[in-house]
DNA sequence: AAGTCCTAGGTAATAACTTAA
DNA sequence: ATTAAGTTATTACCTAGGACT
């Protein structure tokens, strides 16, 4: 969102690529009984990357005492970011870097969650939907039920004396709801108890080719 | 896990920061009509590296043949991946590691139009649910109303003749369906034609510390 | 006081790497 | 070898606040 869209007039610009050293840069390959190392050949890729590599991944206890950090407040601070990086061993912006992958991390996590979380409640809504709808088609029979069984009864009782004045008959119920079933067309829905399932409710996974992004 | 005690034995070792060679890493400085370039002083961080930098970026060119590509298809086979590279003059890698990343990116993109695709579902079937519990109440109203005229008339008719074999009679609709007013109590939601907004559908966004990830 | 510069920290996007299947 | 998933790092931008003119 925002201003995504003005990207491309500035991109370029030099820059060193790492104006970091390579204090807080270790080697890769970590502990491990020497783990079968294989292939390192690669020699194929005209650049295979020449053998030496800095380690990348943070140790397990530095993760740990990261997550606790971020557990207890997801923005870092000046102060906060130093303090992490001299008991870490790690370069400050390293800190730094990590918390901001880490938000990025911890937002798509929560999007996912909110995703199955929503998708539950949906479920319940459609299901709950279908119950009223039932619920609404058994009502209208009855109310149809009912309403002839007036008309008898009014039919009757007008044929006993002819007097007309009745002090109830032809209330608002008896018309303004005319005694259709269902407001879906017939499909054969009127099984008692059963669930009616609307299956066109659950479409939402169909193409998505609507998910390329800008990019001009 | 695995087999993470034996941590520190190799910390220091070299490290290259750049185990690619430079062949097809360009300099970032593209094209860009020198922009202000202000500030590089930084010489904060000791290191600075040797100068040399390749580029991360790739060209907007290469990223416009890349999507192409990947929009036909998002898979990469061998062939066409060097076709590729040859035709963007970049490492077949890189052209893999592109795709990996842009298929990883694509994932998220769509979780997040599925989110809001669902969301709207989601909102539509809560406001008729809503529409479906108001018409039940109201139906409920018109059954009671009905039955009572129903028992008046009887009551009349049974107060007339003192007969009481009436042909349709307690007829089940008379009385499996007590008449209470809806089934959430009394809370006052007795409007006429207006929505019945249940606050309490809406609560899908509450504390979210739940996004912990694992990590021990 | 206003305008400009500078710096730090944040976000978003992306590149490259590691690991495991 | 390829892929998905997860990590680390880099680049480009934006903003607020202090400093400088």
């Amino acid at each position: 969102m925002k201003n995504s869209m003005i990207h491309q007039l500035d991109d370029q610009m030099v820059l060193i690529s790492q104006y970091y050293p390579d204090i807080y840069t270790q080697l890769v390959s970590e502990p491990g009984e020497a783990k079968q190392q294989r292939r390192r050949k690669k020699s194929k890729g005209e650049g295979s990357r020449s053998g030496v590599m800095r380690k990348r991944k943070l140790s397990e206890e530095q993760v740990n005492l990261l997550e606790q950090s971020f557990g207890n407040e997801h923005k870092l601070e000046t102060e906060r970011k130093d303090k992490l990086a001299s008991e870490l061993g790690l370069d400050p912006h390293q800190v730094a870097v990590w918390f901001q992958n880490r938000r990025a991390r911890f937002k798509n996590k929560k999007l996912e969650q909110e995703y199955s979380k929503l998708k539950t409640q949906y479920d319940i809504a459609i299901v709950e939907k279908c119950r009223l709808e039932n619920e609404v088609i058994k009502m209208k029979e009855q109310l149809s039920e009912a309403e002839n069984e007036i008309q008898k009864l009014l039919l009757e009782r007008n044929c006993d004396g002819v007097s007309s004045n009745s002090p109830i008959s032809t209330s608002s119920f008896t018309m303004d709801q005319p005694p259709f079933l269902g407001e879906f067309g017939m499909e054969g829905m009127l099984m008692d108890n059963l669930f009616f399932i609307a299956e066109n409710t659950y479409n939402y996974q169909e193409g998505l080719e609507w998910v390329n992004p800008v990019y001009i």
